[in-house]
Order: C-alpha cells, then structure tokens, then sequence
DNA sequence: TCTGGGGTCCTAGGACCC
DNA sequence: TCTGGGGTCCTAGGACCC
C-alpha cells in the first residue's frame, strides 16, 4: 500500500527557543513576528490559555505578562539552521521528501497500517533524539488527508495513520473548514451552498463544484475522496519561483530617501540569496505600501520590471528597483512598508549568451564571491555595494531576540559541567 | 501608540489580434 | 439604427498556507 507521510514540528519556533534554554521547558512562551508585531508560536501552556495564532502582540501584552510568559522575537538564522537539521535527519530515515515549508515536509512510505504505524513511531523517535525538537507525523493516502492526520497526531501519540476505514467513518462530522486550503471565504461560500461537511461535498456533483469552486474545488474532491492528485507534486528540488523581501517600517513615513534605503536594503537581500542559488532573476517588483489597517489602505502599490538580460548583480537590480520607487512614490502618503520580490528565476549557469556583453562586467561575479563569504561570516553589513543602507530610520524592533546560538560564533552556546 | 514575512496558485479582465 | 466573436497573452490581485 502506498503512503504520504506529513513531518510537523511541534510549535516550531518555541522548540527552537527551548532547545538552548532548558529551563523553559513546560513554561508559558510566545514567539513574536517581526516588528515584535504579532504571536507566531505559542507553547502548549499558552494555547492553553486561549491566547490565538497571530495576535497582535500589545493585545495580549498583559495577559501573558500575568503568566510570566517568555517572549522572543523572531530568530530566523536560528530556526531554518534547526529546520535543516530536521531535513537531514529524515532523508536519513526515508531519502528523498518533499519540504513545505521551514517545519514541514512530505514523503512517501509503504505497507500495511500497521508497517507505517511502526515505521513512523521509529522515524519521529530518531529525529526528535538526532535533534532535540518534538514532532508529529500523520499518515494518509494523499497530502490534504495526511495533513489531517497530523492535526489527529498532535493530539493523540505524535504519530497517527488515517487509513480509508477510519477516514470513511470520520467523513460525516469533519467540517470542511478543518480542511488544509479551505481558509475562511471558501468555507463560508461552501456553507451558502449548504456544504458543510466532507461528506456534502464528497457527494455532491462534480460539475456543480466545478461550476462553483472551478478547478480548486474539484481537486479537492480528488484529494478528500483519496484519489491521489498530489497538489503539490512540484518536485521538491525544483528551483522556487519568486524569492522577496519585504518589511514594515516602525513607524510610516513618506521620506523618499528612507523608501530608497528599505529598497536598496532588500535589493541587496535577494541578490544575495540569488547567488547562493546561483540563479539569475528575469522580474523586479518594488512594492511600497500604507498601513494595512488605515484609511490609506488602498494607495501605494507595486510594479514590475523586466531586465533586458537576467541577473543577479545588485548594481543592476538597484539601479532598476531606485527607478521603480521614484514612479510609485506619491507625495503625502503615509508608507509603512517596503519590499522587493524577483521572479523569473532561472539557473546562472543556463543563463543565455549575451549578444552584446559587456565585458567591463566580467569581473564581478569574483568581486560578489567575496562581498558574500565575508557578510556570511560577519554578519549581511560587513560589506556592501552601490549604497550604504541606513538601517536607524526604518528597520523593524526585536527587543527579545534571542543569541544567534548557532550560526554566529561569538553568540554560541556555553555548556556548563 | 503598537496588527509579520515569505511563498504558491488561480482568476478576472484588459489589451491586442485576426 | 446598426456597430462580431473568439482567441491569446499579460498582469494585478485574491485566497490560502506556514
């Protein structure tokens, strides 16, 4: 019998947090977003308390002060070199997977119920004790039925397989709400249609769900009814699409000046992760927008360029993204975030000959080598190219940021016998 | 006072063409 | 008063996810 196995860490960021600092095992803490802006993990002792996912953070500020929560800023560095860890333990345990995301990935496993049962009894222990984060996996006949089985596993051993029997005789009482990819609008436009549970709609006409939902809805279907349809079946080491950065500002502004330092910041953020994928972009998006929240909603904006010849060359892409800004820029608005997004991505060693190269260029893919290796091991603003940004006018706030335990030396973890 | 950042895929509608 | 229809390509934006 053929398997999709779904690896969950639990509370992601938390765990990471708590691997270096045992002492909060089994007390209340948060991981804040970035900006210190919202609650992106919870401890089990906090969902405990009702306190939901994506709060904003001075919302709840006081409540978790009362349970002497532990509070973090995001740590990047640190949680994608633990989610690295966690992918290499499990290609150990099933070679190849498919990550979903920075605590998740897909692979496939074979066998009786039981057979899977035990082997990912056997995987999670391996993990867990390779790296030190808890984690669940759930077992099913296709990715949205796996995905289901993993919310079961949190609750029950850390390890729950969903075979067709049990999942037949859960159908009638699991709103489709609870359904990975139905996010709220959905759900509430199938209600209106009187579909409310998987059952309705593993019952009712294809063509009417098409009609309704188009080509989500009837993939859907597929996937409930354990057809396997694979949704995500892009090969895990295909190339991603788009790669961004983006951030808020502390407080909204509409100096021309800052806009072009947060831009010059992020141009200089992709091109680098481009080089470290040795890939070129073929598509610049500069985006600088108002607060989500006001009355200004519905200014700012974004907009594309295409590059004449694809690259990766911060000078190129700055000189395009500067442009880009000083066309969106509207005199009077109050911007509160800014952010660069290429696409077009492709491989730099595909990269087509150039007709009329120029040759003066040909000397920087060196001169990038080094700017790379030595802001890799210093820190992103030990050198950088075409113009200084000025970070004290508009980066975001971590006032709880926990040490860079361990992709910075200076900030490494001390063991005490 | 204070509401994230990084992704994917799909659709609707305009521009353009014959 | 009449003033096509159908196709493709592109882009902005929506919905969803973690």
């Amino acid at each position: 019998m053929e398997w999709v196995g779904l690896l969950d860490c639990n509370n992601f960021f938390v765990s990471c947090e708590r691997l270096f600092r045992p002492d909060l095992q089994k007390r209340p803490t948060v991981v804040l977003s970035s900006n210190d802006g919202c609650v992106v993990a919870r401890s089990p002792e906090i969902k405990a308390l009702g306190i939901p996912m994506g709060v904003p953070y001075f919302k709840v500020k006081n409540e978790l002060a009362a349970h002497h929560t532990e509070v973090f800023s995001s740590n990047f560095p640190l949680y994608r070199d633990i989610s690295r860890r966690v992918m290499d333990s499990l290609g150990g345990c099933v070679g190849t997977y498919e990550q979903y995301s920075v605590d998740e990935a897909f692979f496939k496993l074979t066998g009786t119920d039981e057979e899977v049962l035990q082997r990912s009894h056997t995987i999670k222990k391996k993990i867990e004790q390779e790296v030190g984060v808890p984690i669940s996996i759930g077992v099913a006949h296709t990715k949205t039925l796996a995905k289901f089985a993993n919310g079961l596993a949190k609750k029950e051993s850390g390890v729950y397989v969903l075979g067709n029997e049990k999942w037949v005789q859960q159908q009638p009482s699991v709103p489709l709400s609870q359904i990975w990819g139905v996010g709220r609008q959905t759900a509430q436009k199938m209600q209106d249609h009187g579909l409310c549970t998987v059952t309705d709609l593993l019952t009712a006409d294809r063509s009417r769900i098409d009609a309704l939902f188009g080509i989500a809805g009837v993939r859907l279907q597929a996937e409930l009814a354990g057809t396997h349809n694979d949704r995500l079946s892009r090969s895990g080491s295909q190339i991603q699409q788009s790669i961004m950065s983006s951030r808020s500002f502390k407080d909204a502004t509409n100096d021309i000046t800052i806009l072009e330092n947060a831009i010059a910041y992020h141009v200089g953020e992709v091109a680098a992760e481009l080089r470290s994928l040795q890939a070129v972009c073929g598509s610049l998006n500069v985006h600088i927008l108002p607060s989500r929240h006001g009355e200004w909603l519905l200014r700012g904006g974004s907009q594309e360029s295409l590059l004449v010849r694809p690259s990766s060359d911060t000078r190129v892409l700055l000189t395009e993204a500067l442009a880009l800004v000083r066309e969106l820029w509207e005199k009077d608005v109050p911007y509160k975030k800014a952010g660069v997004v290429v696409s077009l991505i492709s491989d730099a060693s595909t990269k087509q000959l150039e007709l009329f190269a120029d040759t003066k260029r040909d000397d920087t893919a060196a001169v990038f080598k080094v700017m790379d290796i030595v802001n890799g091991r210093f820190g992103k603003s030990a050198l950088t190219i075409g113009r200084v940004p000025s970070h004290s006018n508009w980066q975001a706030s971590r006032q709880f940021c926990s040490p860079r335990y361990t992709t910075n030396w200076t900030e490494l973890a001390t063991v005490k016998a």
